[in-house]
DNA sequence: CCTTCCGTTTACGTTAACGTAATTATTTGA
DNA sequence: TCAAATAATTACGTTAACGTAAACGGAAGG
């Protein structure tokens, strides 16, 4: 089994973050590695944790939310009543994201339209230079 | 023509802010609303800005990102030089907008599972009631 | 005339998400 | 063995994006 683990470092550099925001996360109670003495050893599954909330975060939710979202994934569920809170959270969850990307996509569009006009205008300046180059 | 204007509070309730939201994108300059003695009246335009900018908000920008978004779009590129580095700009902040998207695309995904699961544990459920109903 | 709504200005308060020292231990390679 | 690198703890600082409260002005309606 792999069962690796990982040093505060380690998994700062490779998510390119400093080591005071993975301790942050910690106090935050985001993550919970153990100890080696004194040192923080982080298992694969702080790792995942890590990489969600950082994807979290780039879409905009905050440290609250993407744990609200990590932990929809674990199935502590018990009754009905939880069961259809849940369905409710990931329905109401779910149009969130969706509506991102909406305005994802209007924003794209905006930007494509930009560029065209880039295109056109640096299209013509090209024409000149030619016709120079050419006399 | 409409050439309409409206009210810090038609705006506020329109786009559910309040009117200190709004005043404070002012202090920040993102909007230029004139005066109609001490009252601010606010144009279509900037009705327009403010929707960009909420927009910007809802996918994760913060409000000077939004603005330098909406800036793209004034054509106010004279030489060669300014149109490269738009262009560049473009396609900076396209390539985020795309990593975005996957990123809802996998959140969408992992909520899509995580539902399956929840409705396969209802189904048993009902299962159980329908059969206790039947006896 | 008085109150009730907007609206304005000024200014201090708040929360999230870290940054930035300063100080102290631990380890490790020259 | 000594210095350099890596880590930890503690604690104050910072920025963004407003919230909240106080204090005041015009206008509209009963």
């Amino acid at each position: 089994m792999p069962n690796q683990t990982f040093t505060i470092s380690e998994l700062a550099s490779e998510f390119g973050v400093t080591t005071r925001t993975i301790r942050f996360y910690e106090e935050k109670g985001l993550v919970h590695p153990f100890r080696e003495g004194q040192k923080r050893v982080y298992t694969a599954a702080d790792r995942v944790r890590i990489k969600l909330i950082l994807r979290g975060k780039r879409i905009g939710m905050t440290l609250q939310e993407s744990v609200e979202v990590i932990d929809l994934y674990d199935p502590q569920r018990n009754n009905t009543q939880q069961l259809l809170s849940l369905i409710n959270t990931i329905s109401e969850r779910r149009a969130r994201l969706l509506q991102q990307k909406d305005d994802i996509d209007d924003m794209l569009t905006g930007l494509s339209e930009v560029l065209g006009l880039c295109e056109k205008a640096l299209g013509k300046r090209q024409k000149k230079i030619s016709a120079t180059q050419k006399n």
